[in-house]
Order: C-alpha cells, then sequence, then structure tokens
RNA sequence: GCAGUUGUGGUAUAGUCUGGUUAUUACUUGGGCCUUCCAAGCCUACAACCCGGGUUCGAAUCCCGGCAACUGCACCA
C-alpha cells in the first residue's frame, strides 16, 4: 500500500487526474483518463455480470436532473442541509450551528433555524471576522440546484443518489415484475453533492458514480433460495456489539450470521457475501476488507439494519466503499404520502380468508329526511368511523355523536349493524428494500491501491478481469518479418476483442517494464524463430515466467487465461 | 470553511531570501541508429516559471487578490 506512489503513477499512465486542470482546477470533481476510464467500465461491467445476469436482477437508468418533488419525497431537500448565516458587513458566510457552538459551546445540531436565530440574538453573536450584524440563517442544501425550463419556475436538482430513481419506478416495475416478490432493480450513473469542502481527492467527490441495487422483498420473508449455496461461507464481522467491545470481528459463517440474529435476515447477509465476493474478483482481499455494522446512533431512522463494507487505506485509514442497508418500506411509503399513487404489491393468500366482521351502515332512507342537506358527509363520517366504536357508543347512549363542522347525533334507529362474512383473497403491503450501494470510485481507487505493488519495479497487478489493457505484442527487433507477423497478430486480437498494446520500438525490456506497469498481464514477443516454426512467446507479468506456443493457440490460451 | 506551508517542462528539481544573459540538471516522451527477451548505449527533437492585478526601466524572484495541493481543525445526510 503505497498512496503517494500510486497517485502518481496513475497519473503519469492516465489513470486519474485533475478535472478543469488548465484553467487551474476544482476540488471534488476527477477525470478518469484512458486507462482509468477502461479500468472503470470493466468494474463496472463486472458488477453487472454479478447483480444483472448473475442474480436475475434487471438494470434501468433515469434522469440524473430531478424535479423538486421527487426530493421532497425523499426527504433530501428537507435534510440534506447544513444551516448558515452571512455577516451583513464583511460578507462572509459561516456554518451558523459552529460560530453558536463556538460562543455557547452547546451542541445545537438538532435545533430549528428560527431557534438558532434567537440564540444569534440572544446572546449577541457577533461576525468572528469583523464583529458585524449576522443575517438569518438558512440552510445550505448540498443538492446541485438548477431550473427545468425556460421560465424558471420550475425547480430541479442534481440527484444526490441513484436509488430515488428507481424507487419511484415503482409502479412501472411492479408490473414488469408482473407483481411477484422479490425482485431486484439496479441503476449505476452519476451522482452529485455539492459538498461544502471535498478534499480527498477520489474519496470525496462533488460528482461520483453509484452502483445500486434495490431488492423489494416482502416484509415477512426475507429469505433467499441463493442462502443455502452460500451458509458456509465465512464472514467477518465486526457488529455493533464488537465495536463497543472494541474486540476482533467475528469469525462465523453466513448461516450463525442469521442464526444468532447478528445481521438482521437473510437476504442482508447473502448480499454481503456478495459484496465480499465482488471486492475479491477486482483485486481487493479479506485483508484490507472489514464489515461494520453501523451504530444505533450512526444508522438512519428508518433503517432496521446497515452495514458498510470498508476498505483499508493507508492514507485515509478505513474508507467506506459500499453500503449495505435493509431500508424498511420507509422510501415507498414516503413517495406513497408524496404521489398519492399507491406503492404497494397484492399478495395473494395460499387460501382466501373468510373474515366475519360487524358493519355499521346508515339505514339510507330514513338518513335524508332527518340531515337533509348536510347527509352526506354525516354518511362518509359514519362509513370511516371504527364500527366497534360506533357499537359501543349505541349500547352506552342509544346514539352516536359526530364532531364536523357541527355536532350531529345520530340515533340508533337510523343505524343497521350487521355482521357480515366477507372473502379476502389476498393483501396489499408495502414491500421492504435491501439495498447494497457501491461507490465506484472509491471502489477503482481501493482497486488501485491494493493492485499496486512497489519494489524492484512499481506496476499495478490487476485481476486479470479488470485490467485495462489485456496482452501486449510486441516484434522483438522492428525489423522486416516479425514486424509484420506482429502487426497480424495485433489486428486479430483485436478483432476477437481484446485490448491490445502494439509496441515496436524501444528495448523489449523498456516494453516489458511499460506494460507491467499498467498492469498488462500477459505479453507476446515474436522474433524470427517465428517465422521458421510459427510460434511465439508469451510472457506473464506476474511470474516473468516465459512460454512458447504455436501463432494458432494463442485465441485458445487467452481465453482460458481470462475465462 | 478556518489557520499554516507550498505552487518552475510529463515527473523530480536548481534558481526566489539579495529583481537583470538564451531559466539548471536528471529522468520521461517523440524521431533515428544499434539491438534476438526484462527500464543498456549513441544522435536528435519537443517541452515549464499556477492565474489575474500592482510596484519597477526590468518580476520566476517583491506586494495584493484568486485558484489548487499539502498539513492540522471543522464538516461528511
Amino acid at each position: 500500500m503505497n498512496h503517494d506512489k500510486m497517485t502518481n503513477i496513475s497519473a503519469k499512465r492516465g489513470f486519474l487526474w485533475p478535472s478543469f486542470e488548465i484553467y487551474s482546477g476544482v476540488s471534488g470533481f476527477t477525470d478518469y483518463g484512458p486507462l482509468g476510464a477502461s479500468l472503470k467500465n470493466n468494474i463496472m461491467q463486472k458488477w453487472r455480470k454479478q447483480y444483472v445476469s448473475g442474480e436475475g436482477f434487471y438494470e434501468i437508468e433515469g434522469p440524473t436532473v430531478m424535479p423538486k418533488e421527487v426530493l421532497k419525497a425523499s426527504g433530501h431537500v428537507d435534510n440534506f442541509t447544513d444551516p448558515m448565516t452571512k455577516c451583513e458587513e464583511c460578507g462572509e458566510v459561516f456554518r451558523a450551528d459552529h460560530i453558536i457552538e463556538e460562543v455557547i459551546g452547546e451542541d445545537v445540531e438538532s435545533l430549528e433555524n428560527e431557534e438558532l436565530d434567537s440564540i444569534v440574538i440572544e446572546n449577541n453573536i457577533v461576525c468572528p471576522e469583523c464583529g458585524g450584524k449576522l443575517a438569518n440563517i438558512w440552510n445550505y442544501n448540498l443538492m446541485f440546484k438548477t431550473m427545468i425550463g425556460a421560465k424558471g419556475d420550475k425547480v430541479g436538482y442534481m440527484r444526490p443518489e441513484t436509488a430515488q430513481g428507481i424507487f419511484i419506478l415503482f409502479k412501472r416495475l411492479e408490473r414488469f415484475f408482473r407483481g411477484k416478490l422479490p425482485f431486484g432493480v439496479v441503476q449505476l450513473g452519476k451522482a452529485y453533492r455539492n459538498e461544502i469542502s471535498p478534499r480527498q481527492g477520489v474519496i470525496r467527490l462533488r460528482e461520483f458514480t453509484q452502483a445500486e441495487a434495490e431488492i423489494f422483498l416482502n416484509p415477512k420473508d426475507k429469505t433467499t433460495p441463493k442462502f443455502k449455496q452460500i451458509e458456509n461461507e465465512i464472514l467477518y464481522l465486526s457488529s455493533q456489539e464488537v465495536q463497543e467491545t472494541n474486540g476482533e470481528p467475528l469469525k462465523i459463517t453466513a448461516k450463525e450470521a442469521v442464526d444468532k440474529g447478528i445481521v438482521a435476515n437473510e437476504m442482508l447477509v447473502y448480499q454481503l457475501y456478495l459484496a465480499k465476493k465482488f471486492l475479491n474478483e477486482i483485486g481487493i482481499p479479506d485483508e484490507v476488507l472489514r464489515f461494520r455494522q453501523h451504530l444505533a446512533g450512526e444508522m438512519a431512522h428508518y433503517a432496521l439494519d446497515c452495514w458498510d463494507v470498508e476498505c483499508l487505506t493507508d492514507k485515509y485509514g478505513w474508507v467506506e466503499i459500499i453500503g449495505i442497508a435493509d431500508r424498511g418500506d420507509y422510501d415507498l411509503t414516503s413517495h406513497t404520502e408524496f404521489s398519492n399513487d399507491e406503492l404497494n404489491v397484492f399478495i395473494e393468500y395460499d387460501q382466501p380468508k373468510l373474515v366475519k366482521k360487524t358493519v355499521v351502515k346508515p339505514n339510507l332512507s330514513k338518513f335524508g329526511p332527518v340531515f337533509k342537506g348536510d347527509s352526506p358527509k354525516v354518511k362518509q363520517a359514519i362509513e370511516q368511523a371504527d364500527a366497534d366504536e360506533i357499537i359501543k357508543a349505541l349500547e352506552d347512549n342509544g346514539k352516536y355523536v359526530i364532531e364536523l363542522d357541527k355536532t350531529y347525533e345520530v340515533p340508533e334507529e337510523l343505524l343497521i349493524v350487521e355482521e357480515v362474512e366477507e372473502e379476502i383473497s389476498g393483501e396489499k403491503i408495502v414491500p421492504h428494500v435491501i439495498e447494497p450501494s457501491f461507490g465506484i470510485d472509491r471502489i477503482v481507487y481501493s482497486v488501485l491501491l491494493h493492485s499496486f505493488k512497489d519494489g524492484q519495479k512499481d506496476y499495478f497487478k490487476f485481476a486479470g478481469e479488470v485490467a485495462p489493457v489485456q496482452v501486449g505484442v510486441y516484434p522483438l527487433v522492428n525489423k522486416e518479418g516479425p514486424r509484420e507477423i506482429a502487426e497480424d497478430i495485433t489486428n486479430k486480437l483485436r478483432l476477437e476483442g481484446y485490448t491490445v498494446e502494439h509496441e515496436v520500438t524501444g528495448t523489449i525490456g523498456k516494453r516489458y517494464a511499460r506494460a507491467d506497469e499498467i498492469g498488462v498481464p500477459l505479453a507476446i514477443t515474436v522474433d524470427f524463430d517465428t517465422l521458421d516454426d510459427e510460434k511465439v512467446t508469451i510472457r506473464n507479468r506476474d511470474s516473468e515466467k516465459q512460454e512458447r506456443i504455436a501463432i494458432d493457440e494463442i485465441n485458445s490460451y487467452l481465453e482460458e487465461y481470462y475465462k
């Protein structure tokens, strides 16, 4: 692990570059150079392979600009904020809660802005810079705000996460999956947060890439048939208890984790396992990973359970790269409330249920003459009221009293009390959501950091599946004969879909060294012997071993290596 | 966001304090020669004073502002 050396080479060889560099840059943004973009794409493709083809989830793609309504419902408009104030004299802007805390020495985090304003006035808090008067406190929202359309009255925001784009499609998706739970939907894409002061390079960006899966399941059944296959896999888990007692991570099987109630349910454990598998396969080993359960105070209020996957770095310590949460029905319920669309699933019972119940309904022929024009609203109130409550009122007083715009007394003879038997074939439930959320940029960084080897030579030992360049082809000497054969091999491999580096100049050692640096796993050299025996030398980056194979066998050799 | 430090070719640097020649050196990179397996050698070329303003006859050098990076503090739903 060597952040400094790694970032140096990653910039030199075209992985990560600071954005807008020729205009002196803007922090919180990064460019992926040619190899970085390729590495990132490979990682995202691998992610799709695991979650879309592997798990049978489907990918959607929504807009990155969202109307205010969506983010109002999700809570981002109101809660994704910091309180700010501005000096009316010198124009300086401050975090209001910080200034206040400095003066009065108390935690004011949970207070409303109006309360903060009055604290400012009561304590005569002024601008720390010039002593000027402070303006009323407003919320600085971490979302990028924009206008939709020319009139400018439609407020939009750049999405702060990709997840909301899935939740708001729920009705369509539920139809697409024909109402069968569980089903999974993923979205990969950019998300935006206008951080006040990002300063950890690619670890904290204002524009970043997420890969999120939303798994909708029945709250009463959070099992998964796939669990059987992985129940004996070992996981290293830092549960709340482990953290509170500063203990060692638990080394337990997936099954034990569920049975002992350390992780809330089967599906959640299964997702932890999938995350681990993914990271291992792209070159991040278990030794630098930890699975950390959110502490009680850390967890969002609606979350039923939440685990972070963190990756060890030399520069930033443990960095959160994945969050896996059971979000309950929070998102769908909230969007149901704000949109007035019912975001739920009808679950049919195995057997229809016969339910006996007592209903109270108005006797309409007597109702009209008594209540006249008011009868529709009294009728409605009766229908909405709890039947048992009405019956009790009738038993006690012989009448039921309704408080609307005025008080209505409904005598017993205007009501019909009936025993009815209803057949109920199922129920509407709001699915729960388990959400694995991957920070792709942080994962790319982690892959770079942990693939990087320094020593005699510095190089990226990328896992074959994510290596940006898969094979180098070099004529040993740039002379007629080997040159043409090498060109021919390169062209054929490119047609096969491989990313090939073709290089004719420089000593062979230098070309190997350069290929090693960017993590090309295999190199093919063509020499004069090739003209006679139609064989080439194939060199392995990691072992530096060479073997001689026939040109005809190159394809199957690569297929075997990269399968 | 606050405080301190820093900003010279692609990279690493000299020069800045004490203003004055064509801005130093090495590596890298492009072209050529040579070269039959791990950064060799030779020739040659490209290439920089973070941006803006000020002081001055003259600014990489002094002053002011901005931007960025680093360190510490704060923030991180």
